[in-house]
DNA sequence: TATGAATGAGTCTTCATTCAT
DNA sequence: GATGAATGAAGACTCATTCAT
């Protein structure tokens, strides 16, 4: 096979995955058919199968490798971000509000993975480890920030777990216009909150 | 219609109801089959008919009528709890966790809706309008907790975002046990602490 | 049983009949539904299977008791019309026409079932005995007036079967406005043509 | 798509349409199912779907194809035949009777659809205009034949209405040998009487 | 006798997947 | 490798009929 050749089934393969991680995003796994994101990649839906054996290794496929693409931004907290603990875990939250604001169309499919984690056992074990690898990245500037006593003193797993649980939920909560920046802004105070008091930086008052 | 049918109807209706309930949570709208509704309430598939116009209405009532039980504990804030707005506002987590903690079934469904929320405009408005409810309910007892310090001084429908925010997030991070007790009961300090600063009651530290 | 009781049944019956023939030839056998009719009649839809044993047998009885109730009119021309041959026709025509033009429920019925002949067998062996009895009857007039040169002398059956087509026909062609006379007495014409050459009355031709 | 290709693809859409008359024209619409259609075209039922989109698509495409083959024998009258206006309404009778003798099937058909216009809307809309179309035809025919006084002196649309119900009536007079010819020879002459007084042309009388 | 809840056979339709071209 | 015709499993829904009340 000559290099051009290798290009372009690379392209094709990419023009399919994002068709599907759109089409999949906006309509569910269910909801979305072959021949939906073969017309919007614009191959023939016999192509979708030459690239990917079945619809849902397609799916799974589309959430994984996009996983990847974000799991350098929660699994080296300390190799990214520097500073006292109070700032990594600010610069942490803003990158990952920010990324999340981004990749909504990601983190659809998270929700609808979610939803149904039973469903999809492969996935639930890719996202089950990524939190246990996050609590592990993000623990020891917890122990600082404990013992230096600007975070809360509660277990690294329980604040890490809620931290978590806020980012999702914060697409849950009817937030799909990436524009509104004030919302994302104040989202992001509000997830440096769980891990210690926090004031605005331009705020008057102390806590 | 002679009282004992009418009752009985009820109750029929309302073994329908709960089989959807449980089986459309664990499987997802498109997964669950109406053969396996009829099947889990124990009667003929063309019963459900009998009393739900079609898969779809079967649904979105399940939904909202669950929505409705709810709603008391989320709309009437002041009504319900009573003491200074640190103790309204503690109190009020703690209930709406347990309810949360105890509806793991409901919750899912609210998953699957939220994470769908175009595909069902009716229970989209009806959440909707359920959150700016309980915005305004829980507002005067933010308004009278930043006066005094306690709550950051953030807009109302802010810290109440987030804090739904949070609240749907929690049944995301794979708590399915009920009975993991110390987990519910760090993520309702957790959800104070949207609010305000908290410290652990039994805590040496104060903040 | 008192009597009242009887005719209440008689009444309750009747009201059924009514209601399948008006609906059955709005939308025909199968786009109706036992409950269509028993919401037209006004009771229960278990009732309609009290006085009708099965929705075919209804069906066929709501057709063939008004085939009865036009047979007098069909069955003995001599004894009905007086006058000569031509008279005789005339009248003839002129009051199976009016019949048609006002009976269209029930022609709307008979030409699902002539549509259909091989799927009602017992309806297609009425109808079939009615035409064999009409042509019957109306024998003698044709012979007469093909002896006396109005008539054409082609044969009997022949003469009559065409008569009926013609009869049939009249409905099909988009006639639903009975109140269109003016169509109404030019068919009747068209159908007098059939059996010889006519002029209008008020005609200042001859033929 | 190689030209093989689409020669199959037409020849097994025409297996598929004409299995559909076939069965359709048997058992009328409704009872007829796709799975018959599919069996009797040798297909799987879902390759039914492929080349048409739905039963009832299905259905008004059988008719309306079959109605357009037709169409030419009924909207060029003058163009088609010749003669005086006798001779070419001769000619045209022959010609239609034999059609219909020939389309039993297709008639049938029709006869169900004028059974239930407004189940039909665009199958009445298309038989509505040819009627039209047939009349516009037909009417200079008519129009010297008139004057020249071999033809009743009534309105052309009167005319040419009794001839389509006479047309369509001759079906339904439970004909359905198409071998029976002395019938069918007989038809005609009753149809060209519609137009004006007709003699055998062996006969030995004159009218 | 009247009612209407319960039943489940029957049908259309969708769509992932296969495979011949 | 790309295409799209063919397949048939699967599922929602309708509705005549039964029968307990």
């Amino acid at each position: 096979m000559k290099p051009s050749m290798e290009e372009k089934k690379r392209l094709k393969r990419d023009r399919i995955f994002r068709a599907a991680s759109k089409i999949f995003s906006e309509k569910g796994y269910f909801e979305t058919t072959v021949a939906d994101i073969a017309k919007e990649a614009g191959v023939s839906f016999g192509t979708v199968f030459t690239y990917f054996e079945t619809k849902e290794m397609l799916y799974e496929t589309v959430i994984l490798e996009q996983l990847e693409e974000i799991k350098p931004h929660f699994l080296d907290i300390q190799g990214t971000f520097t500073g006292d603990p109070m700032e990594i875990i600010t610069a942490m939250v803003d990158r990952h509000v920010t990324i999340f604001s981004e990749k909504s169309e990601f983190l659809r499919l998270v929700q609808q993975v979610l939803a149904r984690l039973d469903r999809y056992p492969a996935l639930f074990e890719e996202l089950d480890s990524f939190v246990s690898d996050f609590i592990e990245s993000v623990s020891p500037v917890l122990e600082e920030g404990q013992k230096m006593g600007v975070f809360y003193p509660d277990p690294h797993d329980l604040l890490a777990h809620s931290y978590m649980s806020t980012l999702n939920g914060m697409r849950l909560t009817y937030i799909d216009d990436p524009s509104n920046l004030r919302l994302w802004e104040a989202l992001k105070i509000q997830a440096i909150r769980l891990f210690g008091p926090y004031h605005h930086p331009d705020g008057a008052r102390k806590w």
